[in-house]
DNA sequence: GCTAATTGGACCGGAACAGTACTGTTTCCT
DNA sequence: AGGAAACAGTACTGTTCCGGTCCAATTAGC
């Protein structure tokens, strides 16, 4: 449904929170003070450990803290870590798509694609905080549209 | 993965092939001149019928058609009638989020969601044919980015 | 050196999706 | 009228992927 994962969902959730207090958290505190479920909160901080998005300090007084502030973070860079890249479609960056030569749409799904990666490369964790999403997506609303679209509902 | 399923672009696929021949094509030609499997194809053709993407002629000499020109049928509404509403997390339209109280991003991934709407809804069938959908992305780039993202990769 | 705390990585179950098959209904052509 | 062609709807199955759980590796502190 063109939705992404619930764990990117908590993601955003906790790294918001990390950025709040600016110090090493373990994964029960962060769960208890975001709501997410311990287990979850925890799997998450994982991957996004792998991924460099969070630095992790293993061991008795260990803990998670963020590699970046929250101002250079993008919502897609921590989609890409949990879920992966964004790719709309199979056919995207030479994927194996059936209908490759054949369907004459040659390529455009890679304008579609990189179009979504930059609107939420735009959108840094700090906006999602600062409720300032707005401001960044005020030119995201197709500039011209000479005949509109009907069928959009 | 943020990715839309594959049905998806096979819709797209005979929709703009659909276009092409203005007339009433059947599933086994379309299939053949897609590379789609002819299952396939026609389950996709079906939903599209249903959701009033195409209109159908049943019996001998039948099969499908467009319900409106390629300019008027965007990729969002497309989309929206294989997979479902456009929704990026659980939250968007109150949806029942665990950490509903305790997240502190009130709201903020309907800004998001909304923005990717727009940018699908901008984008017709009729752009997808004629390559041109870098003209309607051209205002999609974020206008201003003071403090660029790092973590983009 | 031992214990406690915390991350790291592997494992498993379940839901959603893609694809297939079958039956029924409608329409055209002979 | 009869048969063939094509859509409509439903049901089924295999597979993939997400979500969650469990145990092993590591480090600070006493
Ligand atoms: S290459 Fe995938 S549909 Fe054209
Ligand atoms: S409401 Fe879903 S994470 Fe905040």
């Amino acid at each position: 449904m063109l939705k992404l994962s619930k764990l990117t969902d908590y993601a955003v959730v906790a790294l918001v929170r990390l950025g709040q207090k600016n110090e090493v958290t373990t994964s029960p505190v962060l769960s208890r003070s975001t709501g997410i479920p311990e287990p979850t909160v925890a799997k998450v901080l994982k991957i996004l450990a792998t991924q460099g998005i969070v630095t992790s300090q293993r061991g008795a007084r260990g803990g998670y803290r963020l590699a970046h502030p929250l101002e250079e973070i993008s919502i897609a860079s921590v989609i890409q870590a949990i879920d992966g890249p964004i790719s709309l479609t199979t056919c995207v960056d030479g994927g194996d798509c059936d209908a490759r030569s054949t369907c004459g749409l040659g390529g455009q799904w890679d304008m579609v694609n990189a179009a979504i990666r930059n609107a939420l490369s735009a959108i840094t964790l700090a906006d999602m905080k600062n409720h300032t999403v707005i401001d960044r997506l005020g030119g995201l609303q197709a500039p011209s549209m000479p005949s509109g679209p009907a069928a959009t509902a």
